[in-house]
DNA sequence: TCAAAAGTGTTACAAATACACCCATGT
DNA sequence: ACATGGGTGTATTTGTAACACTTTTGA
């Protein structure tokens, strides 16, 4: 089959592979997914996620990291497939399936620059505007994935600095699944996690009293993760 | 840049684009899993998932109705896209993207003549054996996904013929997670999601005294996928 | 009459939820 | 001294898990 199709497509037209990220942020108590004036046809001009075709020489997760690393400059940013959108008429100019990308990012961590070079901005996510193409329908579906993970993955905390507070982190959660938290349940269940360690600084940004700041215990985060987990709240 | 690119890959080689069926289905309590003999190569002669190239003018999730269609005979099949393969290597012939779908069977509504006509063969989940190019990954990806889903839709149905009973629904959700459940916790959480309708016929073919055939409340099961439902059993 | 699967309830334990007040500090 | 967000404990409810016997019937 390799040899009789190796020119499979060649009379009609050609199948274009792209990929395309949907980069999830958090900062001031809220969600954000960080979009792009696009520069080129179709949709000059409108928002959008930004990609990049897949090179033939080149894994897809690979073109992934390559674009996140162009754009952010860290180069271990945590991202996952989210699932390829294989529509024919998905983009009008010509036959391209885009495989979608989730990424989540701590805001802090970028560099700000880089973004700002790429035209990009960071939206809140409610106020998100008509996205090009069909990429709105990507980031709803990438939040569903991004909801129903952060249940048996403590992937939330992927989107926090290295120190962080545990309101930060409720605040994250909330912004997560859009509804408030009891901070007492929320406090409860994340210390029976075992793997916050608290450090005598405190952060006094948003109060007069101060919250303690926290870092990661990654030995148990990784044990956590391998023995499945459950962060229903 | 679509016009620019419109050739972006001739130099270079071509990039396929191919979708295969990672097919569950579900007999004599057994998980299985519908593979065929390749006819083709690279890996001619192994067992693999089926699969085609998908068409320059046809939708992805079409290409995979027309293959299930072609296979089974019945043309709606469940199914739904787990995510696109995209490693440079995954394929020795050429480059080709795939993207695996996994579909649930109903083993008693299958064309059997179809299916031998094809090469087909029903592996027990357990005894899978080695199969083409990355399929295996692809296959355990799968289960891992129909396990996770399984929680919360109750997609487990869909491999069931439309009369079925108790325990064979509970023998499915055995196989699913290889492991033994308590016949009276099932039934105490099957009959709280309100979606079953018990009928006045029996089925005797597992036993003597015969076990209670049901159907679906197909209302309440619609209902209970959008207001979200908790099958952790 | 017996083998084989179908069907049925209760108790113990764990987890989720609801709920309200004092603390520390900068202004 | 007061306004603001940080931090803490308990009681109730809900759901999950463990557990064993009776029923039906064809062979």
């Amino acid at each position: 089959m390799a040899k009789q199709l190796i020119d499979y497509y060649s009379h009609i037209g050609k199948m274009y592979v792209a990929t395309d990220c949907i980069i999830f942020g958090f900062d001031s108590g809220e969600l954000k997914l960080l979009v792009f004036k696009r520069r080129v046809e179709p949709n000059k001009g409108l928002w959008s996620l930004i990609g990049s075709f897949v090179e033939i020489d080149e894994d897809v997760d690979k073109a992934a990291s390559r674009i996140l690393k162009e754009i952010t400059g860290i180069s271990n940013v945590f991202f996952e497939q989210l699932m390829a959108y294989g529509k024919v008429e998905r983009d009008p100019g010509y036959r391209c399936i885009s495989i979608a990308q989730y990424a989540l990012i701590r805001i802090d961590d970028y560099d700000e620059k880089l973004v700002e070079s790429h035209g990009a901005f960071w939206y809140k996510f409610e106020d998100l505007p008509t996205l090009a193409l069909d990429h709105n329908l990507m980031v709803l579906d990438g939040l569903k994935r991004l909801r129903r993970r952060a249940k048996y993955q403590p992937i939330g905390f992927e989107l926090l600095p290295e120190k962080f507070t545990i309101p930060q982190l409720q605040a994250l959660y909330e912004a997560i699944y859009q509804r408030k938290l009891d901070s007492r349940n929320f406090r409860k269940k994340v210390n029976s996690l075992n793997v916050l360690i608290k450090l005598d600084e405190k952060d006094k940004t948003s109060s007069k009293r101060g919250a303690y700041l926290h870092k990661f215990n990654h030995e148990n985060y990784n044990k956590l993760l391998l023995s499945g987990f459950n962060f229903e709240i």
